[in-house]
DNA sequence: ACAAAAGTGTTGCTACTACACCCATGA
DNA sequence: TCATGGGTGTAGTAGCAACACTTTTGT
């Protein structure tokens, strides 16, 4: 049984929702195999990260240097021959960041990272299409099954960013009326009394998602639209 | 950035129904560490293996003879320490076996091979007892929003065959008109002329499932009890 | 005729969809 | 006063939970 060292990475979706379009994170890759071709932020699993969602994490925060994010394991990809330097297993995670802590990337090595929209993504490197492929689509089911949506907006936001993001990554359009009634029905936020002025006409409310009204609840609100 | 190896393997969470009890598959090892407890089958991922799913598929046939049965990736775990040899990374998988395949099983390597009813586990090897927590939670949601459940079942049943599946997993009791109502209604099932007659009583019809019934429905319907 | 499991309907309620207009604000 | 996005209600429908008795068979 004597086998070839196998090797093992982890590979993040980082996923953000700017100006109401659904973007992923992208570096430009500086080695071979691949080289300057766009690849999904990772790296391989070291001595030192303790577990494989710390090592997501310091890989995500190498290249964006945003913590505290939300990160969730997603799936595992190892055939043989997605990757020609050897027999490589990717750890695939998904991130989801707020577009108000994006500004922070820039601070890393600006140059190769860069947000692409989902839906005009550049040739890839690896399997990576394939990976982005099978993140899209728990992405997709994860936010009308949990409160994830929440990790892509600010601590505040009104219930129109929240309706411009479930509409950013389902892609479809949403009727305002029952998206409203579902949130404000389902008991998990709480109404602020502060407004957002966006321009010249009537303000929003402000809301704040409440965990610990979720959790209290006695079954798990659906969020299908 | 010199690292250790990392050895990654492939463990599988082996489930079937047996007179109505839910139970999963565990070897007893024969070596160091943990020799001599209870643990999950499976073992070091091959060059010879093409995917992780073959890795997968291979370690459940040396174990259990069977094979062509529902395999399917859960989740990879990779802690520090949850392996004294070294940083293994351990790829789960859930398998879900028809009880009247099992008998082959007794022709593999009979002594340390044995099916535990999922309420009653022996002290497990490393951290297999959170894998199959984990597991286990997954199960529940498949039969519930996939049509994991015939995979448990012979390809002819009765549908109380099939409420029992239910019944066992989920762990609590089901109303039998309205579980009999929607999966009737689903328009999954293909009812056979044939019935299955199991005593000194009426005889229940049997039914297929149709996977290309399946397929076409508009909605994947949702089997919630 | 009896024991055992198979099989069957209804009612009330909840939750969803579809749909169009008034409100508040700054310019 | 106008332009812009914020915010609201209803009626019809579909699907679900709760609930108990009759049917078929072998002995």
């Amino acid at each position: 049984m004597a086998t070839e060292p196998v090797k093992v990475t982890v590979d993040i979706l980082a996923f953000a929702v700017q100006q109401g379009v659904l973007e992923i994170l992208l570096v430009k890759r500086k080695y071979d195999p691949f080289k300057s071709s766009w690849a999904l932020p990772g790296g391989f699993v070291t001595d030192a990260d303790k577990t494989l969602d710390a090592a997501a994490e310091r890989e995500l925060f190498e290249e964006t240097n945003v913590s505290r994010v939300y990160l969730e394991q997603l799936y595992s990809f190892g055939d043989q021959g997605r990757d020609p330097r050897g027999r490589v297993v990717t750890v695939s995670y998904l991130a989801l960041l707020r577009e108000e802590e994006l500004e922070i990337k820039a601070s890393s090595d600006a140059s190769g990272v860069a947000w692409w929209p989902i839906k005009e993504l550049p040739a890839l490197a690896f399997d990576h299409a394939e990976i982005i492929a099978y993140g899209l689509k728990r992405l997709k089911y994860k936010i009308e099954y949990t409160p994830a949506a929440f990790s892509l907006l600010p601590k505040k936001f009104t219930l129109r960013d929240l309706q411009v993001v479930y509409e950013a990554i389902l892609d479809h359009e949403i009727d305002n009326r029952n998206f409203r009634k579902k949130f404000l029905g389902a008991g998990i936020l709480k109404q602020l009394d502060e407004t957002s002025q966006e321009g010249s006409f009537r303000p929003a409310r402000l809301y704040e998602f409440s965990e610990p009204d979720f959790e209290k609840l006695p079954d798990r609100p659906v969020f299908v639209f």
